[in-house]
DNA sequence: GTCTTCATGTCGGAT
DNA sequence: ATCCGACGTGAAGAC
């Protein structure tokens, strides 16, 4: 058999509301287009007066409702809501529940200009490089990258303050504590490091010297002025060996 | 003149190309449904076999993959992208680009079993609340809620570690700085606060006293241990009276 | 479930 | 353009 596909042009909200019933009951994913309101509630609240969008019904329950601009949904619902479809005051309403933390949208269509549902099952999965992890691999794969001398004994090491990325010795033996980012980064990395660091010392408490090193391609003034400040060191390295 | 709208079922690669061109010129949100691979290469870079999915083409230049899962797209590209699409080697595809970063998408259509473009100008604002900004007014409108006697003198008051949320004074005349978060914090939230207290500390440096008061629904343990270590406060506030 | 951190985070505002 | 921090951040992994 064929991907199933059911589209309707202009529907009536009749229509509109077989099609997402039917594409509920048999997992496709729908989308719907046409003139809404939206309204919001839950960890915040949010209005949307009528405009023309785009409604995207997962079969997880996810639901995006985009408009003409910008990469993020201007309302939307996570996987695992459970939304129901019907006609209300001769509008066609798609609401949206959620539970913990309770929320709930509402989009309700005065007018339908287009409705889909496709079977998108998808099999494939994103191969993807470039992230903190590829970073921590060429760093355990060579780790006088950080710094001659220096060994690696664990990663997400845990300290009263959370888990360190690399944990390990210098060329001294003493302790060293290795944050990773993939990016440059500002005051909030550096910050990390030093939790973990003052964590570590307190932890170690026999008045061990632990070292604080970060990671990244590089740091913004103000990062490197506080990590001047802490007394941390900062190696400048990417993910991927060409970048 | 009603809205536009274009639409193409199983389009060929040709129908499709002329589709996306007219959307292209006349401003139109377009969608893609069919089975297609993705590529991209930028800040990271990834590869995803084929598999039928929903692209969107918005008319600013952002670029939506979609999946059957998941509330964010497999694939994008931000608002500002330039995006062409043609035929080559017998696959209908979709090339976007960007500068500053790099950054390129390709989507590569085998098979097509829907396209779409329409008109979605959107005039209509997000009135959204229970925002951050509504918590500072909140305690603008009556600063006893953080503590008695407390007087702000300032909001976004620049230190040499960035601007604080509120900066006042309190009953003894002592500086007073408040970090405001919308939600429950974690560690990252008392380094925010405790950056700005010590950047104060060292900027008043007549041994003057700067108190630190996070101000939020509740903090983690781990939160709350640090604000006892650094000798900050906590005020528990919502952004909402009723939450 | 909560907690913690990563992310091609995105977005907006200010410099 | 970069920097900085908020976001209904979302998503993943640990506990």
């Amino acid at each position: 058999m064929t991907d199933e596909l059911l589209t309707a042009v202009e529907p009536d909200h009749g229509e509109a509301l077989a099609l997402v019933e039917t594409g509920e009951e048999r997992g496709l994913l729908c989308t719907l287009f046409g003139r809404c309101r939206v309204a919001y509630d839950g960890r915040a609240s949010s209005t949307l007066d009528p405009g023309d969008r785009l409604l995207v019904l997962k079969p997880d329950g996810t639901v995006l409702v985009h408009t003409d601009e910008g990469q993020q949904p201007v309302n939307w619902q996570p996987p695992g809501c459970t939304h129901e479809a019907g006609i209300e005051d001769g509008q066609f309403v798609v609401r949206s529940h959620r539970t913990s933390p309770d929320e709930q949208l509402l989009v309700a269509f005065e007018q339908l200009l287009h409705a889909t549902a496709y079977d998108a099952t998808d099999g494939a999965d994103l191969a993807l490089t470039g992230t903190e992890e590829d970073l921590r691999q060429r760093i355990l794969d060579d780790p006088s990258l950080v710094e001659s001398g220096f060994e690696p004994r664990a990663t997400e090491r845990e300290t009263p303050a959370g888990s360190v990325d690399i944990y390990g010795e210098d060329a001294d033996g003493n302790v060293v504590v290795v944050e990773l980012k993939r990016r440059r980064v500002g005051p909030d990395a550096v910050s990390q490091l030093n939790r973990y660091v003052e964590a570590l010392e307190r932890d170690l408490h026999a008045g061990a010297t632990v070292r604080g090193i970060l990671v990244a391609p590089s740091v913004t003034d103000t990062a490197g002025q506080l990590l001047a400040e802490r007394g941390l060191a900062f190696v400048s390295l990417s993910p991927s060996p060409d970048a």
